[in-house]
DNA sequence: TTGAGTTTTACAAAAGTTTTACAATTCAAA
DNA sequence: TTTGAATTGTAAAACTTTTGTAAAACTCAA
């Protein structure tokens, strides 16, 4: 929170029914708000507003909700998302929070309700933040450090310690480094990297991924040609693995 | 750059009546739709367009409508589908959804049901399909890996662990291979499988079935000239079968 | 305006698929 | 049994698609 002004809330939904009525109700309540109709706009927000708290429909047009949580949480594990959905399955809760999502509510959902977990979830994080610590974030984008093969890697400082010696990764390393390492062995496609990485909505097609895998390739792997560690999957994608070690 | 982005619904219908009906009342829904007339040019949109729903009518010039799903669903077992029948009978209905279709409508169907059952799919698919599990699949394609004889297919990565040690499938390979696993003992024309696996139409005369028999059973058959489980039905096709294990 | 970082463009290289051409096999009629 | 027409097996050439790479173009903030 900055200065005096006044906490922020981004709410990326589509509805512009729900929407408004949430902004009314949280501008009456002392926030400031700002509404995202869908996820490329709710991620440029995020990242230009910088908003205190993030209510997350998970039913979005375009790029998915919780592709736009995984984008988020690969660069700020900390702040509080609040996910709206239509379904309210329970396993669906489990699976939203294993991304890192902190608090869930069921549309239709009532107002009272959502208020309230608003309030505390701003001063939970609030409290956390003075500690230090983070409450309920993924293994993954807490992770400080990581290491492969003869790699080293430090999330906090973004330098790596590899073959090259020191080098200092950029923001879209990172941030791809992290997606392939919480995905150890999975392959990703194209688009989901671009998708998640990127938040560019699925079907661009570039050549920026291939780019970054190649950089990648010339930091971390003995022999870019013959990679050991960032695999192509000839009409799939790219898998991150290596040997437990 | 402006990415924001609809939810697409690929309509693969041949009556341009129905097609046109179905589009202006999906666009006015909102939805990012195309037509595709036919099952071939049905199958490269789905390709080169990655819609978040079809809708396919069964009766199709060319290939017929139910090897076009059985296409789909050997590379993506998950998009939602929901099949147009002009017949009624209900073993096509239970035929259909053997298949791995997702919801069925009968024509004549009232609008107002068809615009329905689309959005429930969507609102249903797009959280199932986020990770790792799916709602009603049939069997063979959700499988994850399989083996016979002293081979393993991994189909999350493509490798198999055969005779030859570890190889790396191809896509179409993989395609084939899911074919036969799910039609085991089960004798299949080549040009069933033209269609089915390569979305051909029927009649086309070629070879290349032929060679990827041969490269099959390179890698898993003990003796490639004396195949075992990829065996050939002289003037009927191939059969793929194996003793249960 | 510069410069680090990112994305696009354009092309080369690699991998995969289909066709072609022909050899081998099978089966049935002579 | 032969014989030959039809079918299947095989390898290599031709072709297509996907991936790798470098350099140019672009972006955005200092």
């Amino acid at each position: 929170m900055k200065y005096s002004e006044k906490t922020r809330i981004l709410v990326i939904e589509d509805d512009s029914h729900i929407a408004e009525g949430l902004k009314l109700n949280l501008t009456f309540q002392g926030y400031d708000v700002m509404i995202a109709p869908d996820g490329v706009y709710g991620l440029q927000q995020w990242k230009k507003w910088q908003p205190d708290l993030i209510v997350l429909d998970i039913m979005l047009p375009g790029i998915d909700g919780l592709s736009v949580l995984q984008n988020i949480r690969l660069e700020d594990e900390r702040i509080p998302i609040l996910i709206l959905s239509a379904k309210s399955a329970p396993d669906d809760k489990v699976k939203g929070l294993y991304y890192g999502v902190d608090d869930y509510l069921s549309k239709p959902f009532n107002l009272e309700e959502f208020l309230l977990r608003v309030e505390r979830l701003l001063t939970r994080i609030s409290w956390d933040r003075k500690e230090g610590y983070s409450a309920a974030a993924d293994q993954s984008t807490l992770m400080k450090t990581y290491m492969f093969g003869g790699n080293h890697i430090d999330f906090e400082t973004s330098v790596a310690h590899c073959r090259n010696g020191e080098i200092r990764l950029t923001e879209q390393e990172v941030k791809l480094l992290k997606l392939f390492i919480s995905n150890r062995g999975k392959p990703l496609s194209r688009s989901k990297l671009l998708e998640i990485g990127w938040g560019y909505p699925r079907s661009m097609t570039t050549r920026t991924v291939d780019n970054f895998i190649m950089r990648l390739r010339k930091y971390f792997e003995d022999n870019p040609k013959n990679p050991v560690y960032f695999k192509s999957l000839r009409s799939v994608g790219y898998v991150f693995d290596h040997n437990s070690e």
